[in-house]
DNA sequence: TCAGTTTAGTTGAACTCTCAAGTTCTTGGG
DNA sequence: CCCAAGAACTTGAGAGTTCAACTAAACTGA
């Protein structure tokens, strides 16, 4: 009944595992020792940092880290605390509430990037050819793609 | 300095960062749903269950499904509570001990192998071409190669 | 109008994970 | 033989995540 996975779909499947772990884990511990955050918290502050006027509604923001609204609640409450994240209540609606980036949330920003991007070269495009870089992508569209639910 | 990511870097790695975390708390909420028990506990139960004699040593369970010490003794320990798991001491060298898949665990895993597979498809394998899968564990060995530290 | 539904966001408790420190045991050199 | 160094594992505290329940505000249609 249950259609198991064949030995290609086995091998790349706990391959995939365990380079998708080996990468967050590599990620986050470099961000937290260097820059004091896990890399969910840089993921929201570098959202913020594009979007127009450095501010977000939460729900947006939530989408735009794929975090759940608990989850981005209780961070943006973190990042308050620190000083890099403001909240602002909608005068159209007041069921909403802004996230805005400060500029102290800007500039640890700024100083977290570049060891950041290193970090990303180091455990991914270092290993991987340009050719092998463009199959990731086409991978990853195919598996975002046409989600349900 | 710095060498920032070019767009094509840039679409891969958010394309990457965003499948990889669909598919982990895909799985995670499927799993936690329908068996009680998050993602790395059922891999631990699945390594324990390929290992003769169903047991391992902490270290090379450890090492077998990528969890730091710490976490696997955490881990083993909510698992042991709930009957799925042993710890054995080993006589040869005390410092050491065992886990070990109980009849409880191994019924468990057996009830939640075929949910879980089905998970499996429906967020990857379902959405790749065989090339792709191919593809995509070539990808995969890159990252885990030749790892330092 | 207004009762019921939907949407936005927050909260608290339970749980998992990380990090640093601690315990117990083994091993290797003097 | 003995002690320092290292290895295997555990523990506890702090932090992040999840889930379900909750508040508050805005719609919806009868």
């Amino acid at each position: 009944m249950t259609r198991w996975l064949d030995d290609d779909e086995q091998h790349a499947w706990r391959s995939f595992l365990a380079a998708s772990q080996v990468i967050q884990e590599e990620l986050d511990r470099q961000l937290q020792r260097d820059s004091g955050m896990p890399h969910a918290y840089y993921a929201v502050l570098v959202r913020l940092s594009e979007a127009p006027e450095r501010r977000m509604r939460m729900s947006e923001l939530a989408a735009g880290v794929n975090s759940s609204q608990s989850r981005l609640s209780h961070a943006i409450a973190r990042l308050e605390e620190r000083g890099w994240v403001r909240r602002l209540p909608c005068p159209a609606d007041r069921r909403v509430s802004w996230a805005s980036l400060t500029d102290a949330g800007h500039d640890v920003l700024a100083a977290a990037a570049p060891g950041h991007v290193e970090a990303v070269r180091r455990c991914l495009f270092d290993r991987l050819t340009p050719e092998q870089t463009g199959q990731l992508a086409a991978i990853c569209a195919a598996v975002l793609g046409e989600r349900r639910s």
